[in-house]
RNA sequence: GCCCUGGUAGGGUAAAGGUUAUCCUGAAGCCCUGUGGAGGCUUCGAUAUGAGUUCGAUUCUCGUCCUGGGCCCCA
């Protein structure tokens, strides 16, 4: 006999833990929709040339893409920003702005699994599609940690600046290429490798110390964070609203957090805010959460909108969130031969109150009483010709071991009372 | 793609180059056709996989697969 075992880097979630991710799945859903995103949904595989415009082919080593019988190369999603962006191009463009949306699904991507990191993973992340203004950006911010919050789970927030790096960036090169591997530089943080290069292009001496000032500037104190900012690059319009950006964090009472010019991304749709929230207890795979805001529908042929948005590693979040399922009062019917049609019967009633199951095994009365113990049933409902004959049935409490003679009216009663 | 670690029933374990691979737990059934948790009995269930060495491999060697952890990457 073969045994199939499920590909490497997947899972297979058994009910006990279904319980607790559905658990937690289910209070960020309320929070978001209470914050006014509606839920969207895109295909789980896209064309691969979606993803490929995104990111650039460098990503196809870490995507699962295939051709179809119809030779239409497809790739599942590896993240669900450009589905999103995708399906508002497709779609929402005329729709009234802001657009806040979220989401919750799988995403794929070919990666060696560790701790935190999976072949399939869940993404829950939000984008607002419409604003460009710091109150979007602050607002995406504050969800954020609200959510992480609600998990239980100390989140450690850090927020970086684009457009003020690009700025002293542009000062030195034009060429986008370049810009790009000095961003991806910066946020390795190899500050050596960044010297060599920036000798070897033969930057300009002033803008080279300006730029390498403004990324190490970094610290808990936005205010004087932002001062030193100011310090370097002068007036900036870009650094006035990241100013009013960090005002409104107050004002949604997050106070804790770190400022870091220094954060930066490779991809140059990335336009300004752009965060990360990072965890305890991960290893490696620390960062829960990343986000920024973006300009991703012009290079999918949509008009020039602006949004912003993050994604939460679900998984990741998982590891670390202790609460356990809760339990469901449940009722066993037990039953005879001669009397297992009525027990369906009252089963079928006290379903609409409490979590009822009857016996398919075909158990005697003393197994099945034996069954509701080791299946850590609430209360055993005994329906036997006795109860029939009088109209009144025996309820068991599994735990003290009460019984109580109880009419259908009454059961009814209980198990209403109960919720 | 690279490095380290491990892999014996569903879970946890023992042992050994040589008859039928140990024990606990679990599941199913019976003892017990109207009162559970205990106990007894029965049954089910494993050396990840391929090759090599050997008279003989589950044990030794190598490859593969997979777990866990790290590097790279992290859109």
């Amino acid at each position: 006999m073969t045994k199939f075992e499920k590909p490497r880097g997947t899972r297979d979630f058994l009910p006990e833990e279904m319980a607790v991710r559905r658990k937690l799945e289910n209070r960020f859903r309320e929070i978001v929709k209470r914050w006014g995103y509606g839920e969207i949904m895109t295909p789980v595989f896209e064309s691969l040339d979606l993803f490929k415009a995104k990111s650039g082919e460098g990503i196809l080593g870490e995507i699962y893409y295939f051709e179809d019988k119809g030779e239409r190369e497809l790739a599942l999603r590896p993240e669900l920003t450009a589905p999103t962006m995708r399906a508002f191009v497709n779609e929402m463009q005329s729709f009234t702005k802001p657009i806040r949306l979220f989401y919750f699904e799988n995403c794929f991507r070919y990666e060696r699994p560790q701790k935190g990191r999976f072949r399939e993973f869940w993404q829950f992340g939000t984008e607002i599609i419409g604003s460009d203004k710091p109150a979007a950006d602050a607002e995406s911010i504050a969800l954020a940690m609200n959510l992480i919050k609600s998990a239980g789970i100390k989140g450690y927030l850090s927020i970086g600046n684009l457009a003020v790096v690009r700025h002293v960036l542009n000062k030195i090169t034009d060429e986008s290429e370049v810009k790009d591997k000095i961003m991806r530089l910066i946020d390795k943080k190899e500050f050596e490798s960044l010297d060599n290069y920036l000798e070897e292009i033969g930057a300009d001496f002033n803008s080279v110390s300006d730029l390498k000032r403004l990324i190490s500037i970094s610290g808990n104190d936005a205010k004087e964070v932002i001062t030193n900012a100011k310090s370097v690059v002068g007036d900036l319009p870009e650094l006035d609203s990241f100013k009013n950006m960090i005002e409104l964090l107050e004002a949604y009472g997050i106070s804790e957090y770190r400022v870091d010019f220094g954060i930066a991304r490779g991809l140059d749709y990335y336009t300004g805010v752009v965060f990360e929230i990072y965890a305890d207890g991960l290893g490696a795979q620390k960062q829960i959460c990343g986000g920024g805001s973006y300009k991703l529908i012009p290079l999918f042929g949509g008009g020039d909108v602006a949004s912003i948005g993050f994604g939460i590693g679900f998984d990741r979040i998982m590891e670390i969130f202790t609460e356990k399922q809760d339990k469901d009062t449940t009722v066993n019917v037990i039953s005879m031969p001669e009397t297992y049609k009525e027990g369906i019967r009252l089963a079928l009633v006290l379903r609409h109150y409490v979590c009822t199951t009857a016996d398919i095994m075909n158990r005697n009365f003393g197994a099945q009483l034996k069954y509701a113990n080791s299946s850590n049933a609430d209360y055993v409902l005994i329906v036997g010709e006795k109860e029939i004959e009088k109209e009144i049935y025996s309820l068991k409490d599994m735990k003290t071991g009460e019984q109580k003679e109880l009419t259908e009216y009454e059961l009814i009663q209980f198990f209403a009372e109960d919720d």
